[in-house]
DNA sequence: GACGTTTATCGTAACATGACGATGAAAGCC
DNA sequence: GGCTTTCATCGTCATGTTACGATAAACGTC
């Protein structure tokens, strides 16, 4: 029923997404980031106007199940991690995966 | 084949300019290379290992009609722009672009 | 005009995405 | 225990994406 460990850490791990072509690795994170919505949470996060689901629900003209879908991809691709404080989550950018999509586009060259 | 390689001024025409809102602007490029064949093709591209669709196809596990698609993404996202040569279309990255996606995402915090 | 070359488009099928409301699960508080 | 808050997940529907083969369009050459 419940998860059975959970380790207390927030900004730990990436993603599961390892050890990708670059190719991929570049294609996923922009993929990522290929939808406006997902572009305006990266947004507020990085700015924090709250980092709560809620919070982002507040700001954007979608449904609270919608929004959550996109934090899901947003995480999946390694670009935010939440770290769960009570009953809420903190979600967090990890800016180094923007960077290393900054990274990987000046190196296509 | 034939691999003229000339692709010296086949970069003139701007991109269909849009006024679009930055996260807007943002998604639609990242949203443009968020698929590994299209990275792929703008590596290529970049590299100029032949500009043409044909040479594309070549070194792409995919029907040339995909990738005719794929182009056309690009091209819409004003990654690319093709120069028609006689029968042939020589394409090639508007290196702006690019980094007009990396400027967008340092902007972002 | 007929031919070969190159690319775009059409039609189609399988799958993914984005959106919603409703429900469920986890944590804290009474 | 019961309640509230917060978020994830489920079910569903409409739409978009990706892939293919087949076909059409544009161009230069003969």
């Amino acid at each position: 029923m419940t998860m059975k460990a959970k380790p207390d850490d927030c900004c730990l791990p990436p993603a599961p997404a390892r050890r990708l072509k670059p190719e991929q690795e570049l294609a996923r994170l922009a993929k990522a980031m290929g939808h406006p919505a997902r572009v305006r949470i990266v947004q507020l996060l990085l700015r924090r106007e709250g980092c709560m689901c809620g919070d982002i629900v507040d700001q954007l003209p979608l449904a609270q199940s919608t929004v959550s879908q996109h934090l899901k991809v947003l995480k999946e691709a390694g670009i935010i991690v939440g770290q769960t404080e009570g009953p809420k989550i903190c979600y967090c950018v990890r800016r180094e995966a923007l960077r290393r999509l900054e990274e990987l586009l000046s190196e296509l060259a």
